[in-house]
Order: C-alpha cells, then structure tokens, then sequence
DNA sequence: ATTGGTTAGTCC
DNA sequence: GACTAACCAATT
C-alpha cells in the first residue's frame, strides 16, 4: 500500500511548507481542513493544502498528523485562493496568512460549525405525563412542564428566565425524568431572512443613478468607485443596494475604518435590515468573533459588518463587498501581514463574481487613477441631501498676526459670534498633550526622549512628559538639567493647551475634548457624543478622533488651528492624507438647515494646493497631486516596496540593507538604505531600503527572487526585518 | 562549578 | 518565532 503524504502551512514565519505522513487510520482531509501535528516539540494546527503520494523530505525528517479536524474545508474555495494570492503578493508565510484568516479559536482547534447550545426540553415522559395529577401541587414546575411542551426545539436557560420560569424548577423536574438539559443544534435557516423593518429613504437622481449601476452587476465582478461628497447620502445606497442583495438570497460584507464602526453604524443596519446582522471588530471577544464568523458562513447572517481583517470572512452566498470610506488607513495593517483590506476586497470580489463598491468623500488616489482608466466604474454625487449646503472655506493669514496660543483675532471673533447665536465650534488640532516640547527659556535646551530621536509631549493631569512614540513617561523637570534655570517653557500646542485657553476665553460655554487621552475609558466616546449632541452652545477641541465617522449637527464653525506641517510632511502622501481629513472635518459643519463656515489658519496662504483643494475642491486637488505622482512614477504610476530593519546595534541596520540592496538583480531601482526619519525609536536603530518598479508584476518578480536571497543573508538572523508591499506609510 | 548571555541551527 | 545546544565569560 502507498504511503500518502499531507502537505501543510503551518502558523510559523518560515517560507515553506511542512510534509508529514498521513496515518493509515486517519481519512485523507480535503485541502483547506486543518491538521493537527507535532512541530518541534510543540503541537500545531496547520492547513492542509494538498494530500500527495511522494515526497521530496527524507524519511528520517517526516513525522505523522496526529488528527484530522475538518472532513471539510475551514475556508470556501474562494477564500483559500485569496489568501495563497495575498501570501504571494505580500510576500507573506503562507502559514501565518491562513492565521490572519481565521478566528483564534479555530485555529486552536474548536469546531467550525457550531455544536449547538445547551437547551431544556421535555422528555417523552414530559411529553404524556398527566397534568391533573400529583404535579398540580407543584404550579412552578407545572407551569414549567406546560410551556416547554410548547417547544418541542427546547428553549435556552436565558429565554426560560424572562419567563420567570427558575433553575430548581428545571432542576426538580429533571429529577423526575420530565425535562432534560441536553445540546442541540440550533436551528439553522437555509437563507437569511428578508424584509425591512423600515422603509428606505427616496433617493435623488443621482443615488438612484448609482444604485441601479450597482444592482445591474449582480452575480457578476465589477468594480465600483462611489465618490460622493459628505452628506451626499452614500450610505443610502449602500443600504438599498444591501436590501437587493438579500432580496436574491445572497449576503452582503461591509467593510468600514477603525473608527467607523461606532455603534451607530451598525445601529442604522439593524433598524433597517430584519436580516441577522454579524459585527466583527476588535472590541469583540474570541467567542464573539467565532460566532459572528459562523453566521457568516453558514449564511445565517445576512450582513456582516467589519473592520480591516473581516475581509477574511467566509461567505455562504457572496452578493455584494462594500469598503466605505476606502481612503482610510486603517484597512492597511502596519505590521506583520501588511496587507490592504481594500485592495483585497477587490480581488475576493473577483473570485467571488460579485460587485464591489468602494465608497468616500476623498477617494484614494489609487482608486480615482483606476476610475479614470475605467478599470472601476465611477459613480459620483455632488448634491447634499435634504438641501444642505456646502461649508464655505475661508484662509486666515497667519503671518504678521498676532497670536493667543495660537488663536488670530478673526478666528477668536468668529467663535464668539458662533456661540453668541447658540451654535457649536469645532477646534481641530491634530497633536494631543499639553505642547509638543518642553524648552529652556535661558539655555535653548529641550527634553528629550531617551529612547527615541523624538521629543516628549508634555502633558498635563497628571503633568508628564510623554513619549508618543515609545510610550515612557517621566516626570518633567522642574530645573534646566543644562543650565539650572528654572525657566522651562511649554512651547507649541496640543489639544490640552487648546482647552485650558478656550476655558479661560469663553467661560460660559461648555468645553468638550476629544482625543485619545479624553476617551480612554470604556463608553467614554459614546457618553461624549451624548453630551455634545444634547448641549447648546460649546466647544469641541479635538484630533482627527472628531473627524471620523460621527456627525455633529449643531456645528457651524470648523476651525483648524494650523495644517501647514501636514500639507508640507515628509512622506509623499502627506498632502493627499491631509486634503482628506481637511475635508473630513469640514464635513462636520453645516449639517443641519445652516450653513457651515470652516476657518483655516496657515502660513502659507498662497499655497497652489491649498488653494486648488478649498476654492476648486477635491477633484482638482487630486489632480494635481496625480499629475505629480506621474512625474515622479510614484504609486499609483509607480510600484513601491519598503524593507525596514532595526535592531539595538547602532550599524547593523544600514550594514544589513546595503546587502540587500547587493543581492538585488535588474528590474528595481533601488533607494537607500537611509537611516529612518527618526532613526531611533523606542530604543532601537532603523532604516530603510525603498524599493520602485515601473510595474507591478516587475516589482512581484523581483521580490520573489529577493525574499530567499534575504532570508539566506546571515545579518537577517540577526536584525529585525520587514517587507511592506505597497506602504502607506514610508516614514 | 554554576548561571547568564549570545549565537547558530532546526522546525516536515 | 520558539526552542535548543553549544559556547564563552563572569560570578560563586
């Protein structure tokens, strides 16, 4: 008899696959099933992707699975595909893709259908015991009897409770052999039920426009860019092209930002949809995760609703992907597995045959540039709904003026009449703390992070300096370590100082702070909103946290205290990410019957793409921006790719990539290695090795060869390396 | 002699 | 990455 062979990923970054042998006694398992078998002297599951008669290990290496643990596939075909492609494209151990993929208690081994839940039903005996008889004397456990007798699928200890229906009563019944405690399947609907709950809203030409774009795909791949300014009711569509979807029998996925998912949104879904709606993000526990991913596979869940990793998310019936607010940087994962939700939305959208809508206001330029080569189709609305208008924008000249912690006079007045007619004011500003640095007034010294090429934050309540960067914390010092003066100035803003001005400016008025230090606690965000949406006149002083996701009506003035340092960055996409929240915040404003103002305070007032992105908007913003990308074959004319390396050894960095950047052949052009912007970090030296091709495959060939030759480096072992396809971020 | 720290090699 | 064996060096 010949010996079969499981070829397996297995959850560990080495580049390669596992054989083992495949036990007489165990059934072959299809690939996609997972596997448990020894590794090291450790256990692991692996994904089994294929059952083989030969292999090329020798004998005296294989090691046989110990058990098989699916007779099916964890992941649909289509799933299985998509994360071979992605460990492909990101140059990625297969293993540890499949480990991003699936829900951690799955990988630990728990089924992938659900066994049931522990349900009291009746017995037979239940079943024909005579009511008139001794039971009477017992009402509870007869009342008990009675309704379970009206369940033959039995019913959860929970649902027993709300009929006021106890635990000893069951447990006295069960010791008559009446009622039994016993796992059952839950009952599981072939497909997801219909139906709204509430009517959708009318649409205006231009939605209606896009959504029977949309709805004419079905059950085809066609790629969508939906760009729709804020408050162009983008939303709307996406709900009535989900209400099509369901109404075929298929699901939908809904891919939304971090920060998007505050429970609003999902709110609106649930007071829509009659369908089961399954939630997946990071606030939820392992047993949630596990349990929204199989309502998701079994096709219980008409919905499902997720951040960037819920792209990995099975389907029973796939209908329609949706990515809002696509530009965010949240759907690209900084670390380890750096892969783009965004992009793989659309390439699962491809292997599924089903549409993908990818929604927002600022669209990436990736996506506008494939828009204008018809690769995806666009959809555009430009009107507001209900009438509102567009916020207008105004610069303030900052130079010559004087200024009160970084308040102009005219920005000041401008708060004051807002709240003088009872409206709201929000105050951007993207730096938390107290002040960025803490300096000498007599010597010209400034704290300094010990760790990092970085300056501490000051904070205060408690007042620390902090390093953004690395996390340490000190006591800030009380006398120049330098010099001995005691003069130690707080020197530029943050969102504290903000607040302790405006307090002291505008006493009568409430003041809320928005930023990550305000809105620790758990709920605390949502009680903020609260207060905010219930206040009359106020402040709202914050970082993007206020830009994102959540609207505030009573908001008339916007004012970003300064955007030069953001338009001018360092990366090349500074301008792009910041034109995008600029607009993001501005879209605060004006929601409601009154118009929106939003006050900008630069330097630089004559600055083409500011000018180009308030006067002329996002559309010639962007266009220029391409224009500039073209020129330079940056992303998306050109193809990067970023090795990072680090380590506590000042050299070996540099040393590292310069052998990298040797061991490199034709077809990449080569930058670096640098030392990163901040060369040191949280203790550690950086550097870079950016990598551009002209093309993409170029670029996928090239980094193929390169991966192994890498690995083969022996500074590899001793360095930490990283290779981050696509970067959003190259600092 | 013990322990601690680094390094190189393996993982089917 | 997790783990181990091998090595060297400083501490008892």
């Amino acid at each position: 008899m010949t010996r079969r062979f499981l070829q397996l990923a297995l959850p560990s970054p080495l580049r390669q696959t596992f054989d083992y042998i495949l036990p007489a006694k165990l059934d072959p398992p299809p690939a996609g099933a997972r596997v448990r078998v020894p590794f090291g002297r450790q256990e692991q599951i692996g994904i089994c992707l294929g059952v083989t008669t030969a292999t090329e290990v020798p004998e005296a290496k294989l090691r046989a699975a110990t058990e098989i643990l699916d007779s099916e596939p964890v992941l649909p075909a289509s799933l299985f595909t998509l994360c071979q492609w992605a460990a492909d494209y990101y140059q990625h151990p297969l293993g540890e893709v499949f480990d991003t993929a699936l829900p951690v208690l799955l990988r630990q081994g728990e089924p992938v259908a659900s066994p049931g839940e522990l349900r009291w039903r009746t017995t037979r005996l239940g079943e024909l015991f005579p009511t008139d008889g001794t039971i009477r004397r017992a009402p509870k456990q007869l009342e008990a009897l009675l309704k379970l007798r009206d369940h033959p699928d039995g019913l959860i200890p929970p649902l027993l409770a709300s009929f006021g229906i106890e635990r000893p009563t069951l447990l006295a019944l069960q010791k008559k052999g009446l009622v039994e405690y016993v796992t059952l399947a839950p009952p599981e609907p072939e497909k997801a039920p219909e139906g709204l709950r509430e009517p959708h809203y009318p649409l205006s030409a231009e939605q209606k426009a896009a959504l029977e774009a949309v709805n004419a795909r079905a059950g085809e791949f066609h790629p969508f860019l939906l760009f729709g300014i804020t408050g162009s009711g983008k939303t709307e569509i996406y709900l009535q092209a989900i209400a099509a979807v369901l109404d075929r029998g298929l699901q939908a996925l809904v891919l939304v930002p971090e920060i998007g998912l505050a429970p609003q949104t999902v709110a609106r879904f649930r007071a829509r949809f009659q369908a089961e709606i399954a939630v997946l993000h990071s606030g939820r526990n392992e047993r949630e995760r596990l349990e929204a991913w199989r309502a998701a596979r079994s096709g219980r869940a008409g919905i499902v609703i997720g951040t960037r990793s819920a792209i990995f998310t099975p389907l029973a019936r796939p209908g329609l992907i949706i990515v809002d607010e696509e530009h965010d940087l949240s759907f690209k994962q900084h670390e380890g597995f750096r892969y783009h939700a965004r992009d793989l939305a659309v390439r699962r959208a491809q292997l599924e045959k089903v549409p993908v809508l990818l929604g927002s206001a600022t669209p990436s330029l990736e996506s506008l540039a494939n828009a204008r080569q018809g690769r995806y189709q666009l959809l555009r609305l430009t009107e507001r709904a209900a009438g509102a208008s567009r916020p207008a924008f105004k610069l303030i000249d900052l130079r010559q003026q004087k200024l009160q912690e970084g308040f102009s006079d005219p920005l000041l007045q401008a708060i004051k009449g807002t709240l003088d007619r009872g409206e709201q004011v929000l105050v951007f500003i993207n730096r938390r703390g107290f002040a960025p640095v803490l300096l000498c007034h007599d010597c010209g010294w400034q704290a300094h992070c010990r760790r990092c090429d970085a300056r501490p934050t000051l904070h205060r309540a408690p007042t620390r300096l902090h390093c953004h960067h690395c996390g340490s914390e000190s006591a800030p010092p009380v006398h120049c370590p330098s010099c001995g003066s005691s003069d130690l100035r707080p020197v530029g803003l943050g969102t504290e100082r903000v607040e302790d001005f405006l307090r002291q400016r505008f006493p009568k008025a409430p003041l809320f702070r928005v930023d990550r230090d305000s809105t620790r606690r758990k709920d605390a965000l949502t009680k903020l909103y609260h207060d905010i949406h219930s206040a009359g006149p106020a402040l709202l002083v914050g970082t993007q946290m206020l830009a994102k996701g959540h609207h505030f009506p009573k908001v008339t003035l916007v004012a970003l205290l300064d955007i030069d340092g953001g338009l001018f960055g360092a990366d090349f996409r500074a301008p792009e990410h910041t034109a995008q929240l600029v607009l993001q915040v501005a879209g605060r404003a004006g929601r409601a019957d009154k118009p929106g103002l939003v006050l900008l305070q630069t330097h630089q007032p004559a600055h083409p793409l500011l000018h180009e992105l308030i006067v002329a908007g996002y559309d010639a913003f962007a266009d220029r921006m391409l224009e500039e990308r073209r020129l330079m074959s940056l992303p998306p004319f050109g193809y990067l790719a970023l090795i990072r390396a680090e380590s506590t050894d000042a050299e070996k960095p540099m040393a590292f990539l310069q052998d990298v950047a040797s061991a490199m052949e034709d077809g990449l052009e080569a930058w670096g290695p640098v030392p990163a912007p901040m060369e040191k970090r949280a203790g550690r030296f950086r550097a870079h090795l950016l990598l551009q091709a002209s093309r993409r495959p170029a670029l996928q060939a090239a980094l193929a060869k390169l991966v192994p030759r890498i690995e083969a480096l022996p500074d590899a072992r001793r360095v930490r390396w990283s290779l981050d396809v696509d970067p959003q971020d190259i600092t």
